[in-house]
RNA sequence: GGCCCCGUUGUGUAGCGGCCUAGCACGCCGCCCUCUCAAGGCGGUAGCGCGGGUUCGAAUCCCGUCGGGGCUACCA
């Protein structure tokens, strides 16, 4: 990004002396145009992904674009490769953007750090009109003035005091700094209403004069962001409740600069159980690569997103459905049903979510999705034979309806892949053994004895060791013979194949570890009583 | 502190003046099924923050109050 930052846009929009032309919107691909503007500043931020899903929904809905645009401006907190994990976790979301800084598009380039030029006509000729002005007082004074203000109880905001001043005439007072920002001058009677497509009518604080251009020439967010959306002819401006503060700010640089003004949607705010804003700190769920980290499937997690502050679809018959795809979601999809109340992000009905999805899923697919999470987990290599891959898909069945995530079903597969002299056994495992286990191992060796353990070479032909024969060979034995009930009878089984309390159904796994993997984990755990 | 946004069971929501003795989903509790754990089936628990109005009638409209949240940066 270093190459090409600095450099003009190669189609330019503005005039040598900056005034910007027509509407560039014009022209633009998309009936509407929509933009997400995530900041380059650490993990992804589910919110991110949030705005972005109703980005989407309306701009598929719409025959529109979806823009991705990355605000780098701020140089302090810029992280490296937060870049590419924003194009990783949309993409893995499915929410994939039409524009943007990796594929290009008519409003190039989509970094703000690459488009520095593109902002200066405009602070010039706000500077120009007198709707903007120089300041050259140092941070330290800023912050004297601020608390002072809050300990005079009065509203805090920049005092003026380098309005109407030229350089010298402002070095004589104290807290100078050599290198000046631009203020806008917020005119007494600033709009401060206006429509949002969600909340309809509101009201916002009045702005004070607000930095537009920091001493480092780079644009805040406030400039950039309409001035971008301007010349990327973006029509719906759709952002977190917070905005709502600083949208009179922006209407008002719209007007100065004689652009038409966007529609505003502003969503409600992702909180977490204490119902504050969710942060990256205190929610380990606010980063978005957890939920990959987790297990978690992404048509889930959108799915739940979808639920969040939105009503689920309602059928013909008058009936709710929570449980619906993307494409639904966008077909229906209307601003004015977005509530405005912010939802508190509830785990536990994302985990049902994900758990029904996996249910759903094909036991190939379940294999598929599993691989790389027990590849990490080390209990598969990076290149598993065809007969471990074979195994997966038979254990994945058996596991499925019992995980919640996909890393919840590695400790309940590794079994399946591990030596049987080098299964561990789990304490509370052990512990629940009783007295009689050795005798209804015994038995149970003995009952599995006269079952051929052969596969059979002939196609189609069904082998003696499978889970039904398995099962009735042991309950006669044990439950039948022994008297034992069967929740008891099997349990020191389990413990012998699985080395868990908890494990696949018992007979389904011993005929996937085959006969004599079944008796020699039997004989183990017998040898060790 | 100032300004702004918001307020239906624990959570997400339906409701947009009578159809509400407030529906659905998750969670939770109980029962059934059952080789463990799940899944599945059946049943149950719990809510319109509060106080005034308006109206024949208010969860739905108005005001106040309380509560929660956001903003108040040369961060986004």
């Amino acid at each position: 990004m270093t190459e090409q930052a600095h450099t003009p846009s190669t189609e330019p929009l503005t005039d040598p002396t900056g005034a910007p032309t027509a509407d560039p919107a014009e022209g633009l691909p998309g009936a509407v145009r929509l933009r997400v503007a995530p900041s380059p500043t650490g993990d992804p931020h589910v919110g991110t992904a949030y705005m972005s899903m109703f980005d989407l929904a309306f701009a598929r809905q719409q025959g529109g674009r979806f823009v991705l645009r990355i605000e780098d401006t701020d140089r302090a907190r810029f992280q490296e490769d937060s870049e590419q994990q924003i194009y990783d976790t949309l993409s893995w979301l499915g929410l994939t953007w039409d524009e943007g800084p990796d594929r290009g598009g008519p409003c190039e380039p989509y970094r703000q750090s690459e488009r520095l030029d593109t902002y200066r006509p405009y602070a010039d000729r706000l500077l120009a009109d007198g709707h903007a002005y120089l300041c050259w007082c140092s941070g330290e004074r800023l912050t004297q003035m601020r608390e002072k203000q809050q300990k005079l109880k009065q509203p805090t905001g920049y005092d003026r005091l380098c309005h109407g001043r030229t350089r010298e005439e402002r070095a004589e007072l104290p807290g100078f700094s050599e290198t000046p920002v631009v203020r806008m001058l917020i005119p007494d009677d600033a709009p401060l209403v206006f429509t949002d497509l969600v909340r309809g009518e509101v009201s916002a604080p009045r702005p004070d004069d607000q930095v537009i251009v920091k001493a480092d020439g780079f644009p805040t967010y406030h400039l950039a962001v309409v001035v971008d959306d301007h010349e990327m002819g973006i029509t719906h401006v759709v952002r977190g409740e917070e905005w709502i503060s600083s949208t009179p700010k922006h209407v008002l640089l719209y007007q100065w600069l004689g652009l038409p003004v966007p529609q505003f949607a502003h969503m409600p705010l992702l909180r977490d159980e204490k119902k504050a804003k969710i942060s990256k700190r205190k929610s380990p769920w606010a980063r978005l690569t957890w939920f990959k980290e987790q297990g978690y499937l992404p048509e889930a997690l959108v799915n739940f997103l979808a639920l969040l502050g939105y009503p689920p679809i309602i059928e013909e018959d008058g009936t709710e459905r929570e449980v619906f795809t993307f494409e639904e979601f966008s077909a229906g999809f209307d601003w004015g049903k977005v509530n405005t109340v912010g939802p508190v992000f509830n785990l536990e009905k994302l985990n049902w979510l994900n758990g029904h999805y996996l249910r759903q899923l094909e036991p190939g697919d379940v294999a598929s999705r599993l691989l790389p999470y027990l590849q990490t987990a080390g209990v598969l290599s990076d290149q598993p034979s065809l007969p471990e891959l074979g195994r997966l898909e038979a254990v994945a069945e058996l596991v499925q309806t019992r995980i919640v995530t996909l890393t919840d079903a590695v400790p309940l597969i590794a079994p399946f892949y591990t030596a049987d002299a080098d299964l561990p056994i789990a304490d509370d495992a052990r512990g629940q053994l009783k007295e009689d286990a050795g005798t209804v191992l015994d038995a149970a060796l003995a009952a599995l004895e006269p079952i051929d353990g052969a596969i059979p070479d002939t196609l189609g032909a069904q082998p003696d060791w499978n889970h039904a024969r398995i099962e009735a060979a042991l309950r006669e034995a044990l439950v039948d013979g022994l008297g034992i009930k069967p929740r008891f009878a099997f349990g020191p089984l389990r413990t012998a194949v699985s080395g868990q309390r908890i494990s696949p159904p018992l007979f389904e796994s011993m005929e996937i570890l085959g006969k004599a993997s079944t008796v020699a984990r039997l004989r183990g755990l017998r040898a060790s009583l």
